[in-house]
DNA sequence: TTTGGTATCTAAACAGATTATATACTAATG
DNA sequence: CATTAGTATATAATCTGTTTAGATACCAAA
C-alpha cells in the first residue's frame, strides 16, 4: 500500500517554508505543528523534516544556527532566506493551480 | 529536485477510479485525459498508468478485458468493480479533508 | 518507406518518505 | 538513585509510486 506520507509528498518543503515565514523554528517544533494541523490524517515523521532541511539548506532556501542550549536538548534553528521566500511564492502559485486541477480530476467536475 | 509527478503521487489511483466511473476506458485514453486536464502543470507518464492498473487489479478495484482489435492497435479495457466504487468513495472523502489541511498548511491560514 | 500517432508492457533507476536505531539532556516518578 | 517520559537531532537502510528507457506492433499519411 501507499505511504500515508504520499499525501504530503512534494509539499513538505513548501510547508516548512511557510512555517519559517512566521519566524525561525527547529525540526521538532515544525514536525509537531504539521502533526497538529494534520488532524490525524496527515502525519510527518521527524526524519522527513530533517532530510528536507538538508536538501533545502543545500539549495540555499534555509540558513541554520545552533540555539544556545540553556536547559533541555540542543536545538538547531532554521531561518528562511531571500531565495527561500521567493521559492515559497512560486510554490504557492503552483499549489493553487495544482489544487484546482486535482479537485477537477478527483471530483470529476469539468469546466468547458 | 522533486519529480513533477510528486504532485500527483498518491492520487493517481483515485483519478483512474474517477474516470472509470464514467465508463470503461484504457490506459492511453486515461493518460491523455489526465494530461489534458493537467494544463501543462501536471503530467503523467503512461508507465505510471500501467503500473497503477496492475496494483489496482490485484486489489480487486478493477476488472480488465481486451477490446476487439478491429483496426488500430489493440486496447486493454478496464472497468471499475464494486470494490473499486467503494474505494473511490473513501478516497474522495479523504481527499476533501486532506485538501483542507494542505490548504491551511501551505497558505498558512489558521482556524482556532 | 518513412514518419507519426495509437497502444501496451516491463526492467531499472530515481527520490522523497518511512523505519529503525543511536545519541543526549532534563524533569518527574517511585 | 534508577527509571521513565518528553524533548531534540541525526543517519543508514528500506520502501514504493513515478520516471526513464527501451521493446513491440498496428495503421494512415506523406
Amino acid at each position: 500500500m501507499a505511504h500515508s506520507g504520499d499525501l504530503l509528498r512534494g509539499h513538505t518543503e513548501t510547508i516548512i517554508l511557510r512555517i519559517l515565514k512566521d519566524g525561525d523554528s527547529y525540526g521538532y517544533e515544525i514536525a509537531k505543528k504539521i502533526m497538529d494541523a494534520g488532524e490525524g490524517i496527515i502525519d510527518v515523521k521527524d526524519a522527513t523534516i530533517y532530510t528536507a532541511f538538508r536538501r533545502m539548506e543545500e539549495e540555499g532556501l534555509l540558513a541554520t544556527y545552533w540555539g544556545d542550549g540553556v536547559g533541555g536538548a540542543r536545538r538547531r534553528y532554521y531561518s528562511i532566506t531571500e531565495r527561500g521566500r521567493a521559492n515559497y511564492d512560486e510554490r504557492l502559485k503552483e499549489w493553487i493551480k495544482v489544487d484546482q486541477i486535482l479537485n477537477n480530476l478527483i471530483k470529476g467536475e469539468q469546466n468547458d
